[in-house]
DNA sequence: TCTTTTCCATACAAAAATGTATAGCAGATG
DNA sequence: CATCTGCTATACATTTTTGTATGGAAAAGA
């Protein structure tokens, strides 16, 4: 079977028709079309059912997707790659952070960077979704988690502290609360949606309950907008509440919370010029805003 | 660039040859030889030197190499997955275990799985080299460490002991150890190559170093059997070593490992029947196994 | 209600990929 | 030393794949 209809197969999946996906890979809707029906052909089952709107995905066809997927993950590294071989620092190399340390702390590191090796591309995802450095969904991740994964290349970079941050302005309206009961008083700012994490530091701090959140958000940017904004208290890296003086740590004895950092890369990278010159990079930048 | 040449490219990688690949692909060696020219022109370097004795690859080629063969193993997970999506069980479930579980212990539940669900074909790899599930070199495998990847279905089935044994015969010629230190003047039988594993076995058990085997083979199978012959002290598993009456456990409180057992499968299968089919019945082998 | 837009499917022409045949070369073999 | 066998590279014919053009059908908007 060509992986060449493979291709085929998840642009219509994602695209949702026949033409949308021919469009995306600049062929035409009956090649697509055609690929499509070798498939099933192929399978002997129907992937699609057709509709005047669209293509819509079978039970059997989104069993597939996951392996299509894969397989273009990888093949969109292999290319990274492949166009980065020559002498020096250059080519493309996506970057996975968490939404917070890729807006506020990465950017720095790759002007530097960039300084350095003009011909140095660089690919940021900022979010919160754990990608899969083994499924090659990115070159290089900083996560907040002990790597579980084999065949990585990981370097620990110490200790994020989590505290509760509020901007001066508010506490001088609203007061300094003196206890952790106080909190109940103040305008909270946290998640929305529950998560593994959520649940388990709620364990730890009562307080922090879903009911008691006066301002929720899922995004730790807008989150730490709004403290910055004087909106209320809430949980911020104090590497980085520390460049905005006017923000200050409220009941720094009572709330704490150290997320071990680490910055990871396919292992089949070791030997790649560019990869490695980012990584380190990396390295030594969540260094800095750490020991900031 | 299309994924099709990504096929030739590795079927040369592995031939050694234009024409090997070829013969491999079903197709002709002219063709092979357009799509490995076309992939050096898009990537603008030289994949292999040609010689006429085949193809030698660059390191450039073989820094590639590892993504081709993500890419290949999970199109034949595609495959297996999309041709056995008809009802009841039925298809192809790849099965990777360690040598001796994979020769002594998983066959029997074979039989029996191939009896209750006749159209089912399991791919039985026994090899101690870890295979890898997210790249889908396998469909379920039986482990002796736990699961270090996330989006894995994991079942712990218990402990399987490893203990020193030897044959009854040998240990009348011979005499029985009465301790440890006794070892010395015994024909031992152990691993030849170096692991992890082993270096930290023996860290626990000194007397376990390599110079001290008289008998060494790297593979688990063999020194079963060289134990079963009579050649002398090995370690196997003690659930194993029950089988044959004429087996005997030497110095039982003095050496005794412990291994957690897991069988694995990939998230996606979850909702597999042929995969869950055999993982169910792999588990409940390894649980008989280990209780027997 | 009629028009417009989007979609898929099909027939036919054009383009691209593949296969065939062959030449040339190096090493193994008698 | 000649022969044989493996390999790659190239020219040419063929097949396969792709693109173009068009028809029909369903949904969205006037």
């Amino acid at each position: 079977m060509g992986w060449e209809y493979y291709r085929s197969f998840l642009a219509v999946l994602t695209e949702g028709s026949l033409s949308a996906a021919a469009r995306k890979m600049g062929i035409t809707q009956p090649t697509v079309g055609r690929h499509v029906s070798a498939l099933e052909a192929a399978f002997k089952q129907v992937l699609f059912t057709r509709t005047p709107s669209g293509l819509v995905p079978t039970d059997a066809a989104n069993a597939l997707k996951g392996y299509v997927e894969s397989m273009q993950s990888t093949a969109a590294a292999l290319e990274r790659e492949a166009l980065s071989q020559e002498q020096g620092v250059q080519g493309t190399v996506r970057v996975s952070t968490s939404e917070v340390i890729g807006v506020e702390v990465v950017p720095r590191a790759l002007a530097r960077l960039r300084r350095e090796h003009p011909s140095l591309k660089v690919e940021l995802m900022a979010t919160n979704r754990v990608q899969d450095l083994l499924r090659r969904e990115a070159d290089i991740a900083i996560r907040m988690s002990p790597p579980r994964q084999e065949a990585l290349v990981a370097r620990k970079v110490g200790h994020v502290e989590l505290g509760l941050f509020a901007h001066a302005d508010y506490l001088a309206e609203r007061g300094m609360p003196a206890a952790i009961t106080e909190l109940e008083t103040h305008a909270l700012i946290g998640f929305d949606e529950e998560t593994p994490f959520l649940r388990a530091a709620r364990a730890k701090f009562p307080v922090w309950s879903r009911d008691a959140l006066t301002l929720r958000s899922d995004s730790d940017v807008a989150q730490l907008a709004m403290i910055r904004a004087g909106c209320g208290i809430g949980i911020c890296q104090s590497a980085l509440a520390r460049r905005d003086e006017r923000l200050v740590r409220v009941l720094p004895d009572a709330f704490s919370f150290l997320l071990e950092t680490w910055v990871t890369m396919h292992g089949d990278l070791r030997g790649s010029r560019r990869c490695r010159a980012v990584f380190d990079a990396l390295v030594k930048c969540m260094q800095d805003h750490i020991d900031a």
